[in-house]
DNA sequence: ATTAAATAGTTTAGATGGTATACTACATGT
DNA sequence: ACATGTAGTATACCATCTAAACTATTTAAT
């Protein structure tokens, strides 16, 4: 039988803080959401959307790169939406191997709604913390972020 | 065929950076790792090993609370664990029902590593913000968590 | 004491989301 | 013209989770 705390230096407090932000995160990235008349899309079909919503279209390549995974990944994710009537297809005009994807009326909802649903969750951050402390928040973030970036480079070399 | 950006207000910056966050995150915790002498951990292995790590040892029960899984999932990652001879089982003395886990020398080996880990990621952090700008961080994160957490519990019921 | 209900953990089928690899079809450079 | 490269697809497999049915044990009610 041991302690809870084997080891107490000060940087463990902020391990348990991004810990337990991680665990809401995962614990979010695992359940489906309906997008109004949308219907349900799970978090992988959502990431999607968005990205196609913010390009207007985008090749098959192109998202898997932004997505950060496989072409086949893409192939299967698309075949879904496609079949939920969220994206259509379309070859390029100048490269007949190359598919475009496009969002649908449908689609164009569920990224809106994705978009409100953010822009919500952004003002009630802004309720809670002042102009400067989300400033500082988002230089953290972004110096966080290039951290783990350089993480996972060394880790796929 | 649309502009890159629809909408152009200020929070969409912060989402951008948000994104990208997850994105790593999510990056992160879809490869194993290897920890030292104790060989290959999946990131579900090594959050179990953190979790036992911490608390010395710990019902199955209680390891499913608090790594927000269902009491299945645990038997099937303790059982992986187990295998890989990391973690070990004992009936809890006082009910025969329940089922005491704790890490095994090489569970220790991989619970030190990844503790090792983090200590080397917080540094590299400190390294490059200020003591002031890390508590805002913690602040920041935390307001962020609880916010999510409302948004995960208002969604499971 | 008996018995019903609750609780701890396991098992298993199926959902989700990813990879690796082999494949088809098309494009491009020499 | 032909070898090589590239875009996307299909498929077998892996990791991780849930839900639901199950066993075994404990607790509570009468």
């Amino acid at each position: 039988m041991k302690n809870k705390k084997v080891i107490t230096t000060n940087d463990i407090s902020s391990s348990q803080h991004i810990g337990k932000l991680i665990f809401q995160l995962q614990r979010l990235e695992r359940n489906p959401r309906a997008f109004g008349e949308a219907g349900t899309l799970t978090p992988s079909e959502i990431h999607a959307v968005d990205a196609i919503g913010e390009d207007g279209n985008i090749l098959m390549s192109q998202l898997a790169e932004r997505l950060g995974v496989t072409k086949g990944a893409i192939t299967q994710v698309i075949s879904k939406l496609e079949k939920k009537g969220i994206t259509f297809r379309a070859t390029h005009p100048e490269d007949s191997r190359a598919v475009l994807i496009s969002l649908t009326e449908k689609g164009e909802i569920a990224f809106r709604a994705h978009m409100e649903l953010h822009a919500q969750f952004n003002q009630k951050l802004r309720e809670e913390l002042s102009l400067d402390e989300i400033a500082i928040f988002e230089k953290c973030i972004k110096t966080f972020t290039s951290l783990l970036n350089r993480e996972n480079e060394r880790k796929s070399k």
